[in-house]
DNA sequence: TAGGATTTGTACGTATGTATT
DNA sequence: GAATACATACGTACAAATCCT
């Protein structure tokens, strides 16, 4: 598979849809590090810009963790499980760049806000929680 | 408020800082129009790149949706409420580009997770979607 | 309807800073 | 200290969509 700068789709889409699908069928595995960004520049003969705003699409999916020293395949943290009692409400959404310092989330990763009945509050890293409705009132983790 | 290109903090954080807790502040309303790119490339004296980088940021956090005439602070989409059966497990990721295209999604909104206790799975955009545990075995929406 | 103005999107270049090896 | 690799930030140019006259 190549690059095609004459396509319709921009070249930094085509970039991350070419490594989304290295990562997807497993050829780049969790935890296993991604070529650096010069790699890309050479192989393809494309720009570094282009190649690190393919790596922006893929971090904000949450799919690679990127450190200064390079882009890792984010690997499967476990995740706690957190109960949560009847008429309990849960969304999710992206964290703002304060919260994400705060919690300690790395990014493309949302938060999930879980609303108790009384109308408090719990934000969540949803990397690490994986929320379980149950029958009875509890809001304590198995994990 | 303005902007320190010698500041510890990165120029396009700190416009995205400034632009953030203008929305916070109620100063730019949900619906709202953003300025143009180039009025903080004039109002500031940074780069267009650094603009952008900042408007990005709060696309990525959900705060602002762009579309090609410019950002606007993003409404709060009224969200049905789904109801799940107790031993339901919920967690929440980002999707990936094609999951986003597919299920109609804005860019800055995770997807939220339904595993059934059979296994089945249902992917809902956060921002449209408010999981409710329930007593009962039922998914029916309650809007 | 035509055409220009506006605004964002993409893509290239360069340079420098900073953390890690 | 040197080499490597990512982060930031400036510049330019053109394309594409939308808006307005």
């Amino acid at each position: 598979m190549t690059i095609d700068p004459n396509a319709d789709r921009p070249v930094y889409k085509q970039l991350a849809d070419l490594i989304r699908a290295r990562i997807e069928s497993g050829e780049y595995r969790p935890g296993q590090r991604l070529p650096a960004e010069n790699h890309y520049v050479a192989e393809y003969g494309i720009s570094r810009d282009s190649v690190r705003r393919a790596i922006a699409v893929l971090r904000g999916e949450g799919l690679i963790v990127t450190k200064l020293r390079g882009s890792r395949v984010r690997e499967a943290g476990d995740a706690d499980t957190i109960s949560i009692a009847p008429g309990t409400q849960v969304t999710a959404r992206m964290p703002t760049e304060p919260e994400r310092k705060q919690l300690g989330i790395a990014e493309g990763v949302p938060i999930l806000v879980i609303t108790e009945t009384h109308g408090e509050t719990r934000k969540l890293p949803a990397d690490r929680a994986i929320i379980e409705a149950s029958t009875e009132a509890s809001t304590d983790r198995a994990g």
